[in-house]
DNA sequence: TATTGTTATACTCTATAACTATA
DNA sequence: TATAGTTATAGAGTATAACAATA
């Protein structure tokens, strides 16, 4: 135990800084060629890890309203990164999901991404890269939290 | 050590998601009664920690062109965040710098958004609060690296 | 009638270009 | 002539309100 005397206030107001600062540098990081806007990139994100979704679902997930998430697809479908297929079932709706395409350019942007913060990480020492390994399934505790 | 076989690149893309969420998550949680944009409350942030500045140097901090410091310096002004004073020995410049009702407000947001995080830091164990502590230095270093 | 998604419209925030005033 | 800052204007991106199609 380093220091546990430290109260949690400190902890939390000594973290959140260092966080914040961290994640702009890594959001700036988007390829600058491949001109995706944050929220397509997040929205495709959201249709790798879950599958196909109907709009409204897509737009309750990145909290952002239907109109905006019908704006968004659009332009993915104009690029082809994402397709709409409609609903057998319910001809109001259609699903949205991620084409070859689509999918090729997320990873390709996450890899740059990665590729950027592994530089980083590349100096830290051996134990320090440890520590911040550790450190993952607490922070992902903090966000389930 | 854990697992150091582990390559960097791995640490990377495991890492990478992890913090953004977290910092997407601290930067909702800006009070919505006081209705500050994210830029508004991050130029407060830099008068804050550097004093008074000039509205150039403002905006090039702030990876924003001038005309757009501008404008968030004129509606913090307007809400009486900020007041500008000439420079004294050139009439082009003046110098941009907090209110204590400007300093009043940021602290207050900051304080808020430490609240939320201390929350859920409180859920983990103390050895689990110790491991971030420690990650906290670390992880200052991948930003000034 | 309720729900899914779209279109119409307005607002916020940003940028580039052109201008004003100092230096 | 160059520089600090502003104003004018346009381009993204978002939201609310009104509408169309379907359940």
């Amino acid at each position: 135990m380093t220091e546990e005397n430290a109260s949690i206030p400190e902890l939390a107001s000594a973290l959140r800084p260092v966080l914040l600062r961290l994640a702009r540098r890594l959001r700036q990081m988007r390829d600058p060629a491949v001109e995706l806007s944050g929220n397509q990139l997040s929205a495709l994100g959201v249709l790798l890890m879950s599958g196909d979704l109907p709009i409204g679902e897509l737009a309750a997930r990145e909290l952002v309203q239907p109109p905006s998430m019908t704006r968004i697809v659009s332009a993915l479908e104009q690029r082809g990164l994402v397709q709409r297929t409609p609903d057998p079932t319910d001809r109001r709706q259609s699903r949205v999901g991620l084409t070859e395409n689509g999918r090729e350019i997320l990873l390709a942007n996450r890899r740059r991404r990665d590729a950027w913060l592994a530089v980083r990480l590349a100096t830290l020492s051996a134990s320090e890269r440890d520590l911040l390994r550790r450190a993952i399934p607490v922070l992902e505790k903090v966000n389930a939290a």
